[in-house]
RNA sequence: GAGCCUGUAGCUCAGUUGGUUAGAGCGCCAGGUUGUGGCCCUGGAGGCCGUGGGUUCAAAUCCCAUCAGGCUCCCCA
């Protein structure tokens, strides 16, 4: 690789134009389906607070505790957005937004930061697309959310991925299981894994998600969360569980699902794929119905989800899915000297206006080299101008898919390629 | 943060036990066609062999370090 003088920082990458026009169909089909689903888009800034993402992501979780981009100016201490939703419900409670009646559909698509080691579906800056519905309890929301996630991986064609699903309990619930999971976990200690030991004191339940080998006898065994839920949040989550079947949405329960981020209460999901490798999970999310009012709202129940955008296309790459279609320019105007090339910049205004896309060549290149490069350009016609022409007043119009040509006045170009 | 693997042209990759001017395909530029793309043919440009140090008469090749990427772990999207 040539050394360049700059380059990107570690695990940030840039998204060239062969790219671009998968990044924008995507775009495209999300604004579509958000549309359907009657969500709006809100647009937060990519720097936030850090006690704001320390409060709503939660002080002991990996990602407030070392992958955060901060900085402090003066008094102000800043961060890169690690994830969207505390940002989300700061705009909520920030802007009064419950104000404007019901509950409030949002969803964004953006770039968010942590400072891990990069690896295949692992950036610093990555970027997400996610939802939220704020302000509805009902097990309804949670499936519309589920929903939606899902509807974007379906129109993109990504279909052999599993729903994970669980409850993580409310406060009541988690302080009850939580103590009878110490009690399970206390006797074996010793004989368990560092990070476990470490995790039995400050977040129990992540215990379960853990990978390390002699952690599986206890976790295996270990008693679940939902048989310790209240009445009301079994509830809920059997609620939950009959909406998805009666929608069709296929889902696998995972009693030991633990999502990561503190806020999450009751409905838990992760949507996983097989195509992934090690980071597997495409999205997800679940409730949150204390968050606002940790960071200062009134006591208001929401729920979420979030998605990766490189890791959807990482899938759609293993799946040979192709989002891009091929990008058309309706018109090429190849010159043949000087005062060819002067009409061409004075037509070039002309073709626009008229709503067609169309471009020259601009450093002299040859007539063949220009009959490449409108090839090349996915040209649909060119115009052939040369001294010949010019004298005529009349323009070769090549039609390159079909490989015939006419001449015509410029007129009966523009009114043939615009009818 | 830990372990393992890999860095050669814009891209994908060859490069023998260390031995002259480091190769191919694709792409790019040009010519074959005094004014016609795709196919074909010919030619050309393009490499501090990731970077720094060491061993050696001699290093892309061996050794060390470092940086970057990949795979696991961890974590998550």
């Amino acid at each position: 690789m040539a050394q360049s003088t700059f380059s990107t920082h570690v695990g940030m990458v840039d998204i060239l134009p062969d790219e671009v026009d998968k990044w924008q169909k995507l775009e495209r089909i999300i604004h579509e389906e958000a549309k359907k689903f009657n969500f709006e888009e809100i647009r937060t800034p990519i720097m936030e607070q850090t006690e704001l993402i320390a409060r709503g992501v939660g002080q002991l979780t990996d990602i407030v505790s070392k992958e955060m981009f901060a900085f402090d100016r003066g008094d102000d201490h800043y961060v890169l957005r690690p994830e969207c939703t505390a940002p989300v419900a700061r705009a909520y409670v920030e802007h009064h937004l419950d104000q404007r009646g019901g509950s409030q559909n949002l969803y964004y698509i953006g770039p968010m930061f942590r400072a891990e080691k990069p690896q295949k579906g692992r950036q610093r800056q990555f970027h997400q697309f996610g939802a939220e519905i704020i302000g509805a309890a009902d097990p309804a929301a949670d499936v519309d959310i589920i929903a939606f996630m899902m509807s974007i991986y379906d129109r993109v064609g990504i279909s052999n991925t599993t729903l994970k699903l669980n409850s993580v309990g409310d406060p009541e619930s988690r302080k009850a299981y939580t103590q009878v999971l110490k009690d399970h976990f206390r006797p074996h200690l010793s004989e368990m894994s560092e990070v476990s030991q470490d995790r039995f004191e400050k977040n129990p339940l992540r215990i379960l998600d853990s990978k390390e080998e002699e952690d599986q006898p206890f976790v295996e065994d270990a008693p679940v969360i939902t048989d310790f839920l209240t009445d009301e949040t079994a509830e809920h989550y059997s609620r939950v569980k009959e909406l998805l079947t009666e929608l069709d949405i296929p889902f696998e329960e995972d009693p030991y699902l633990v999502r990561g981020l503190d806020y999450y209460t009751r409905t838990a999901f992760e949507l996983v794929s097989p195509d992934l490798g090690a980071q597997d999970a495409l999205g997800g999310g679940g409730r949150y119905d204390l968050l606002i009012e940790e960071i200062g709202g009134q006591p208001t129940p929401a729920v979420g989800f979030a998605a990766g955008i490189e890791r959807l296309f990482i899938a759609c790459e293993e799946l040979d899915i192709q989002l891009a279609e091929e990008e058309m320019l309706d018109v090429y105007i190849v010159t043949l000297g000087d005062e060819a090339r002067k009409w061409g910049i004075n037509h070039l205004p002309k073709l626009r206006e008229a709503g067609l896309s169309a471009s020259m060549d601009y450093i002299g290149r040859s007539m063949k080299s220009q009959m490449k490069d409108a090839d090349r350009e996915n040209a649909r016609h060119v115009i052939i101008v040369g001294s010949h022409e010019l004298e005529a007043g009349k323009f070769v119009l090549r039609n390159m898919k079909e490989s015939e040509e006419e001449a015509f006045t410029f007129d009966e170009i523009l009114e043939r390629l615009t009818s």
